[in-house]
DNA sequence: AATGGACAGTTACATTTGTGACCAACAGTG
DNA sequence: CACTGTTGGTCACAAATGTAACTGTCCATT
């Protein structure tokens, strides 16, 4: 019987390790403000973005329309974020971080590349080597095309 | 303001990639047989090892106990697997695929490792570095250390 | 302007997953 | 043997996520 090892499948493999760097990233937000994922991107976006509508939020940080929103509420809740509606479309709301946002964005991203960094550096020379070949994983997988279509 | 790309760190990477790898995967196997991850998780375990306890199921699939259990539960029901208690620990089941099951797993099998074949065809000489860089990634997310933490 | 389709965002409901309690069986100690 | 702690597995409940319907707005056509 033709037989597969589950231990060196690459779907798998990706899988595995994805989770297993989101976990130790957890390390880096968990403690000191417990942030779900979708609140951690929806941060990370407005911090890189300043302001933008839920929408975009999803498409750039590759979420679906309900997970976005109950990030944006949770982080409205906790002051770190606000809404304005926009005066070109009434339907959509512009957010934007608050004072608090920002303070806590700065304190998480200067953690955050030095994790990544850390990850980097661990993996010597091979990092480059690692990114060249995301970046082809990345169009293989046909992620460019969907733009957001993750919304896992 | 210090800023961070999320497009391009490295956790947010890893996690949209292997989800969208995934998803394709689940081209290979969802129309014929709609499996979830976990039950093919399972399965290919099974399928490896012949006979093996939920426990070391787990273990192997990196999965969560009650994860292992609802998809034993699921292939059971779908006739694909088979229980029989274990004579040394009458705590623990002996679990085996059916005929069924392995006439499914031959079936799969191959769809899945010309899947991962066409994936690291079209990756080209990049494929062999792409390897051994998450083979790094493994050791340096303490992977194997954790055997099995990942549980999610 | 009235109609109808598309679209941003929220909500309700269904499904999946994680957490902790639990049961029965083990294993060691006295 | 009891007694205690541990372990394989399941179950009930809670939290997270996906799906689909819905609201209000836009925009194109009439």
């Amino acid at each position: 019987m033709a037989k597969l090892q589950l231990e060196a499948f690459l779907p798998y493999r990706l899988n595995r390790i994805a989770a297993a760097v989101s976990q130790d990233f957890r390390s880096v937000y968990g403690p000191h403000h417990d942030l779900t994922i979708p609140e951690w991107r929806v941060l990370a976006t407005l911090g890189q973005f300043e302001a933008m509508s839920a929408k975009a939020i999803g498409r750039h940080s590759a979420m679906h329309k309900t997970k976005v929103s109950r990030a944006v509420r949770a982080l409205e809740e906790r002051r770190w974020l606000r809404r304005r509606p926009s005066d070109e479309d009434r339907r959509e709301e512009i957010l934007t971080l608050t004072s608090q946002g920002e303070k806590a964005y700065r304190q998480i991203v200067p953690k955050a590349l030095a994790f990544e960094r850390r990850l980097l550096d661990q993996l010597g020379p091979k990092a480059g080597l690692l990114l060249e070949a995301l970046e082809h994983l990345e169009i293989i997988a046909k992620i460019a095309a969907r733009d957001g279509s993750d919304q896992t």
